[in-house]
DNA sequence: CTGCGACTTCAAGTAAGCTTGAGGTCAAGC
DNA sequence: GCTTGACCTCAAGCTTACTTGAAGTCGCAG
């Protein structure tokens, strides 16, 4: 199987692929008149990394689940962990989206005719309340 | 009241004011030798674009919210377009952080010892299951 | 006069996960 | 022998919201 076919059967491009390999999620294979050759493990590993990104998991922790630490030889060890940090970063995440809701449903009550007296009414609305310091970048939506 | 004074009362940088005037989001203020003289009106404007911000918008959006169509004058109308459209998405959004915890409940109970019988046994769950043809980047988490 | 701090411009860097483009190689088919 | 198509490598581009760095300007204090 060459990286074609193996694209189309994980439902990734060719170029993927081979970034797979360039950031060491996926072993290099061995190469055909400088081809690369892959078996039907090679696809296992890719099922297994499309579901870990499904599942919330950044590719960096995709590595980390196939790269075992000291005392964790087991996946299921290496899952556990990731998945009981990644479980409270996505409630975090559904609690800020849920929070978003409640300001959108405000601003479809809004009045303002202009930029001006909407801005002004915002920061009355927000004054005395704490505003944070850093930028929180929690969130963020597709396009 | 120049950069520094609206920076510190925004919560934001002067590098970040700064980058709001280079991508049209604020209007360029009067500068005196050379420093940007900035108004109450301004410190308005940001404290609008912050509230957007945090209900989801992004910058290219909020700028939507200042630059009216034909027929949305006033800033309501386009509030309540953006607004229903976002909400939309972020309904979507948490459904499919809802479906990754489902997906991270099963993970905690993986008992598999290596990556290899992991991939193959997700591989199997998955067997029939349509695959999405194109990655769907609908959700991002937070470092 | 010198130094300081706050400001200026402009370009480039950051993160994540790939894609795209240029330019080259290889085996098979006509 | 030539074209075609699939592959190769390497570098750069894409997106978003900024930050960072280099190099220069400004007014004020001492």
């Amino acid at each position: 199987m060459q990286n074609g076919e193996i694209a189309a059967r994980s439902g990734l491009r060719p170029s993927a692929i081979r970034f797979y390999e360039q950031i060491g999620l996926l072993p290099a294979p061995a190469k055909a008149s400088g081809r690369r050759q892959y078996d039907s493990g090679a696809l296992s590993r890719l099922a297994l990394i499309q579901f870990a990104q499904s599942s919330g998991f950044r590719l960096a922790e995709v590595k980390e689940l196939f790269s075992p630490g000291v005392e964790e030889r087991a996946v299921s060890a290496r899952w556990k962990r990731l998945a009981s940090a990644k479980l409270g970063e996505l409630n975090a995440f559904i609690a800020r989206a849920r929070a978003m809701k409640r300001e959108l449903e405000l601003v479809m009550r809004c009045q303002c005719m202009d930029v001006e007296q909407c801005g002004r009414a915002i920061q009355r609305a927000l004054e005395g309340r704490e505003r944070p310091r850093k930028r929180s970048r929690a969130l963020m939506m597709s396009r």
